[in-house]
Formats: C-alpha cells, structure tokens, sequence
DNA sequence: CTGTCTGCAAACTTTTTGCATATAG
DNA sequence: CTATATGCAAAAAGTTTGCAGACAG
C-alpha cells in the first residue's frame, strides 16, 4: 500500500518538480524525496525538518515551510488537517484517512471503500475529506482499552 | 437551522452544566450560553474570549480555553479541526461540515444528506467527519470567481 | 544575468501551563 | 470547608514574514 511515486532518483525528482513549475532546488529535492521512505506518506513540518537536516545540515525551517507549501500548491503534496501539526501527505489521489484515538497514527482509506454521496442543494461541493475516527488494527487488537490516554505525537 | 439547546435560562445553563459534571460557574454559563446566540453554533476560541468580554472583562484567555475543553470534554460542545483556529460547535449531534473556499464559512451539512458506507476491515470506527469544500450558496452566487483569494477569518 | 529561493531572525497566532487567589457545592 | 476553577503572566507549539545574499535556469 505505499503511497508515493516510490524511491525516485535525484533526477526524476528535479524533472517532477520542474514539471509542477518548480525551480528544483537541492531543499526541494531532499524535502520531496523524503515522502518516498515514509510508510504511508505522511510527514509534519517538523518531522520534515528533523530528517531533511541530515542531508542538509543547513536547511532552515522556514524553508521547510516555504517548500511544502509551494508543493501542496503545486500539487504534489495534499494536506490533512486534524488535532496537532498539519500532516503534508505525498499520496494525492482522493482519499479519506483514518485516525486511531489510541496511538494517533493517520491511515490512508481509499474511497474505493467508502460508498458516498451527497445531495445538498446550493453548496458546489469540489472536493470531500472523510475523517474517521476509532481504533486501528494494532491498538484494536492490543487489549488495554483504558491506559494509555491520548499519546499526541501523530504517528505512522 | 438552529443546532442550540436555543436561549437557554441561567438557571437552566447551570443545571445542564451540573448534569454533565462540571461547575457552574458565571464564566462557563456566559460562555456556553453565548453559543446560543450564533447563526450555526460555530465559534473559536478568540471569539468567544471577545464576545464573552463583554459581560465578563475580567474573564482571561485561559479560562475560555479551559471553559472550552471542558465543555467539549462533557460532550456539550463539538469540535471542529481544520485550517485555522479551532471550531467549537453547539450542535453535539452527529453531522458533518461543508468549508466555503472563498469565503471561509462553516456550515452545518445534515448527515441524512450523506449516504455513506464504510467497509474497511480492521479498523474499529466510532465516528465519521465528512469535510466537503468547495463554494458555498452566497458565493457560488456572487459573480467573482476569481478576486478574494481566500479571505482568512472563519466567518458564520 | 535575473528572478526566485534560501537562511536567519524575529514576529505572530493559537494553545497550554504554573501558581496564588477566589468560589461552587 | 475543600476541591475545583479563575486570572495572570509566561511559555510552548506551529507557522509566517522581511530581508540580504545565494543559486537555478
């Protein structure tokens, strides 16, 4: 189930960004490439920050910021909004994710799997997010149902 | 529309606060019930600090920021996450969200006008947030497709 | 070369925390 | 009375901005 256009060389990334209309800067470059060794695609700012700066000692994290923003504008990236830190997300097919109360982790859901429709007249609805909350398969099967409260940190 | 337990008494805010565990105090009746007095149900954190100001000015940013996560905590108040500050919402019933892309608006979105299944084993769900985007009925409306990029403050 | 991007530092917004005082039950 | 809530001030967390210098195209 991975995400993102999986492990792409130094090359393929610049030829992708410049495709997006991007300049592709050794930060771009790395920051992108990054999405690639994620599980499911899902990195914070800070996260981004954290592993970008072993290729890129210097890196900044405005520049982390900057980036992410111009390739989720670019659309290279989606965004999922939730409690805690902006989740910038490398898998940009529609989809819907799926977060566990227990440990927090951010699942993709794919909409294959969700039978949806609307009829709200008025509203020109563009795109459609279903968040859905409970228990994932690990905590769901690990039995304490009380302990472990809300451990923040947004995992997977 | 309305989604409030509508103008609601103080005597009748405090019990419904006792019945749900929490104190009575002056400041959680002024900020729960100013809830009633909103088109939606729909206010941040900052907007409610400022309203409830007005017959409280002592009453301090943190105050409201606890008053609030208790209240949500008590299942009185919903809780909204996406760009931008918090929404806490009055309406407590199962529904979901409809964000206008032009003018920040949040509105309320009937459940019944979502027909949605989900089957995605393993994953233990107990709540589905639909998210939609797109333009609401005042924008969609309005002619100027392209001037106000995206004028931040989360009105309604 | 030139316009865009970067790093730095500083500011801003939103939310949380510690602690002494006040108050609900 | 006593536990809980409040106000204040300070700090944390997350994100944005201004600007001089660096670099992609």
């Amino acid at each position: 189930m991975a995400t993102i256009p999986t492990p792409l060389s130094d090359v393929a990334l610049a030829q992708l960004l410049r495709a997006h209309g991007l300049r592709a800067t050794a930060q771009r470059r790395a920051i992108y490439g990054l999405f690639a060794g994620t599980e499911n695609g899902h990195l914070s700012a800070e996260e981004v920050f954290q592993r970008a700066r072993a290729q890129l000692p210097e890196l900044s994290r405005a520049t982390v910021y900057n980036a992410l923003g111009e390739l989720a504008e670019a659309g290279l990236l989606g965004v999922v909004e939730g409690p805690g830190p902006r989740q910038f997300d490398a898998n940009v097919a529609p989809h819907h994710h799926f977060r566990c109360r227990r440990c927090s982790a951010l699942y993709d859901i794919d909409p294959a799997h969700i039978d949806m429709s609307l009829n709200e007249p008025g509203f020109e609805v563009e795109r459609a997010h279903v968040l859905l909350e409970g228990l994932c398969p690990k905590c769901a099967g690990s039995a304490s149902e009380s302990a472990p409260p809300r451990p923040r940190p947004v995992a997977s």
